[in-house]
DNA sequence: TACATATATGTCAATTGTGACATAACGAGG
DNA sequence: CCTCGTTATGTCACAATTGACATATATGTA
C-alpha cells in the first residue's frame, strides 16, 4: 500500500465521497490524477478497506460514493503512528531562478508576475477554502480542537495560506530586486 | 528532454561539476537520486549539450567533471522562456494531519514536534547556505543584482529560508492548539 | 451547430522516479 | 579487524505518475 492509498483513506475517514471528489480534494497535499485515484480505489475495495454504493444520477453520470470499512479504519491507525516521510517539492521556476541571470530584467520581471499571479490565484482559492471551512463549522474556527471533524481542515488551510503567504512575499522582495 | 535535464543544465551554466555534486545540489528544489542523473548526463553529453573531462584523484575515486556546450547553452536559454509548470509538493504528514483526530493530543504532540525539529534541522542547512553565498560573493548581499553570478543562489537560498520560517510558524502554532 | 467545460468512471502505454545491487578507496569508530 | 559513512559512477527491476484515449450527459458559449 502506498502513501496515496492512505491518503484516500484519511479522507475518507471523514466523509463518504466518489472517486472524482476524492481527487479533488486530495490535490493540495498529494496531487493525482483520476487515471492513478480509480484503479487505486478498486484494489483498496478488493482489500476490504473500502466499500461503494452506486448511485444514479439523471443530470449527471451515474457514481460509485466510497466509504471507509471498520478494518480500513484500523489500517488508517496503524499508518498514522509510522514513520512519515519528509514532504518533497518539485519546482521548476525555482530551476529557472537559479539561472535567471541569461534573460534580461524585463524578462525576468515577466516571468515574476506571471509567477505571483498564479499564487495570488492559489491564495484566493484558499480563502474560500478557509470561508467554506467557517462556514460549516459550529463553533467558532479558534475553538476547535483535535477530536472536532473540521480541526484538520481548520489547521491545512492555516498551513496552506501560511505557505502562500511566504511565496507572495518572496515575489514582493523579488519584484524590488528587479527594479 | 525533460524538467531535470534542463534543471541539470541550469546547474552547470554556473560552474562545472560532477554528477555526484550535482545530485547534491539539486535536491532543494527537485529531489533526485544519483540513479536518475547519470543516465541523463549521458543522453546529455550524447547530444552535446554537455561535455566532460576525466579527473583522477588518488585520495578518492575518480571523477567526471561535467561543463555546458554552446548548444547546451542555447537549449538552456530557450527553455526559460517557456511555460513553466507549477510546483508540486507532496506532504505525507499533512494526509496524516487530516485525520489527526483519530489520535489522542500527546500521540499528535508527538508527531507535531517530530515533524518541527526537521524544519529546524532544514531551516540550520538554509542558513548555512545563506552564509555560504554571502562567504563566496563580493559584495554584501543586498547590492547583488540580476546579472550577478551569485544572484541566483542568493534569492533562493532567501525564497528556501521564507517557506521553511512559514512552516516552523505553523508548527508553533499548531503547538498551541494541541495544548 | 459546433465546441468547450464539468461531472463521472475507466484503461493503458510511456515516462519518471525509487531502491537495491555492484564496485572501489579512504577515514573514523568500535 | 570489521563496519559504517562519504565520495564517485553505473545498471536494472520495480513502483509511481502522467497523458491520451474512451464513453456519456448536461450546460454554457461562439
Amino acid at each position: 500500500m502506498n502513501t496515496l492509498s492512505y491518503g484516500l483513506l484519511s479522507l475518507l475517514s471523514k466523509d463518504s465521497r466518489t472517486g472524482y471528489e476524492l481527487m479533488q480534494h486530495i490535490q493540495p497535499f498529494w496531487p493525482a490524477k483520476h487515471s492513478q485515484i480509480y484503479p487505486l480505489l478498486a484494489l483498496l475495495e478488493q482489500k476490504g478497506y473500502v466499500e461503494f454504493v452506486h448511485v444514479l444520477q439523471s443530470d449527471k453520470p451515474d457514481k460509485k460514493v466510497y466509504s471507509l470499512t471498520e478494518i480500513g479504519l484500523k489500517a488508517l491507525q496503524e499508518w498514522i503512528g509510522l514513520p512519515t516521510d519528509p514532504p518533497v517539492t518539485r519546482d521548476e521556476f525555482a530551476l529557472k531562478v537559479y539561472c535567471i541571470g541569461l534573460v534580461n530584467k524585463a524578462e525576468a520581471m515577466r516571468m515574476l508576475l506571471e509567477r505571483e499571479s498564479y499564487y495570488i490565484g492559489k491564495k484566493e482559492r484558499y480563502m474560500e477554502s478557509y470561508e467554506r471551512v467557517k462556514g460549516q463549522s459550529e463553533k467558532p474556527l479558534e475553538e476547535l480542537e483535535i477530536h472536532d471533524p473540521m480541526f484538520g481542515n481548520y489547521v491545512l488551510v492555516r498551513k496552506a495560506v501560511l505557505k502562500v503567504d511566504a511565496d507572495l512575499l518572496w515575489c514582493e522582495w523579488m519584484k524590488s530586486k528587479l527594479k
